[in-house]
DNA sequence: GCCCAAATTTGATCTGGCGCAAAGTGCGGC
DNA sequence: GCCGCACTTTGCGCCAGATCAAATTTGGGC
């Protein structure tokens, strides 16, 4: 009945620091003494863009939440091409290929802002899921809309034109990380024509010219590392 | 501490038909009363090659496993394009809306042969996943492994050229639905090119064009609706 | 054993988008 | 403020694979 059982004696008070770092788990149902266990737990990683959380074939030693910013998750094939997977935004568990049951990461992850993130050692991974509802909730919410997400992938490079695939991405950027910009929406992240190419399965060249075109009927405003989306219902489809 | 308290009464006991089923449920680490109790809740569905278990846009008021046989799930784009999303194989769940937080299917599922599957309320989800432990691994894994194929598909088709995609999709279902055939192994179920090249994203022709030329060069062996795999190892990468 | 619908094969043509090449351009660093 | 690099744009030729069109095969139903 009592999870919090993880030293014998009474643990030390949470810093302020803590508090606030417990006070954002995105985990519900939390009694105050697990939030503070699991703080306790966690090791915080501030993220600069660019930065590795954890490379493709890595050992899954840990498992992230991101609290702030965005990152990649890419995988990268055996000939070195890169396909992006998915973004991830604040609130979504990552890295956890405990769920997959692998022992090694399949994907790398790269922050695409700065950012900060909490992991814990793989090893907690089950007694998490097994005591803690809102943790066990969580992990399922995120494999629940990867599914969604990837199953929706799949339909769209299997049916779909370059060109309403990079505007269904863009679109889905927009939705998720788009932020009010000077005469539009912006996606909030610098992201260049080869980030959208390996998200949606093209060239840069491709995404280029495209892009281009939608710039031209003043559909979005295109700059370097940064989309503004103008008018997001004439992008195509 | 007692979960199997459905019934205040004392449940009848078994059909021997029901034990049996009590026996195929293919989840880890539940009492014989927690298995009679699943049995109990559940409707049994024979399936014949072809049947519908539920079509895409249904609601989800069941959730289902796969006792025998095999089912194909199918999206519909709204333009009438049909992908094939995955295969289920016995003891996997499927028709599981509730883990994506769906309140209707957003595929169809389409038996490919005979074999019967069992279906529970989706009531009875949340329940399962709290209470009975082995039932939320299942789910998890479910989950976990669909992430797995998708994520391969996405891998594939931005980066493969047709006839790889192909050859790999012929790969994974020899790996999993394979059985021994005169001079190889074949896909153990009805299968057109059609439905290959939904499965894969291509048309009809590429898939026929391709698989005859193997053909050719004695890799495979055509039949209508059937493949039989003579050198696994031949097929392109 | 015949008939027919469905499945498959194959040919001919067309084109979206890739590969290659080269020229522009914005921006961080010094 | 200038330099250089990384990112971006654009043109051009080409080809994998889609589309269009038909012929051919197959096996189940009667």
């Amino acid at each position: 009945m009592s999870p919090a059982k993880t030293g014998g004696r009474a643990a030390a008070p949470l810093t302020p620091a803590q508090r606030s770092l417990a006070g954002r788990l995105p985990f519900a149902g939390l009694s105050d003494a697990q939030r503070a266990e699991m703080v306790r737990a966690a090791t915080l990683h501030p993220l600069r863009t660019g930065d590795t959380c954890f490379a493709q074939g890595a050992q899954a030693h840990r498992f992230f939440v991101l609290l702030d910013g965005a990152l990649k998750l890419v995988r990268t094939t055996d000939r070195g091409e890169h396909v992006v997977l998915l973004h991830i935004a604040p609130a979504q568990l990552f890295g956890i290929a405990a769920a997959f049951g692998h022992d090694t990461h399949h994907a790398a992850a790269h922050a695409v802002t700065e950012g900060r993130a909490l992991s814990w050692p793989a090893s907690l991974w089950a007694r998490y899921i097994r005591d803690y509802p809102g943790f066990n909730a969580a992990s399922r919410t995120a494999l629940g809309s990867r599914n969604d997400a990837f199953a929706g992938r799949i339909i769209d490079m299997a049916t779909l034109p370059v060109e309403r695939r990079i505007a269904r991405a863009i679109r889905g950027l927009i939705a998720r990380y788009g932020r009010q910009a000077a005469g539009g929406i912006e996606i909030g992240f610098p992201i260049t024509r080869q980030d959208i190419a390996e998200l949606t399965g093209t060239t840069l060249h491709s995404v280029s010219r495209y892009m281009s075109q939608w710039q031209r009927a003043g559909i979005v405003e295109n700059h370097r590392k940064r989309v503004i989306v103008r008018r997001a219902e004439d992008l195509p489809v």
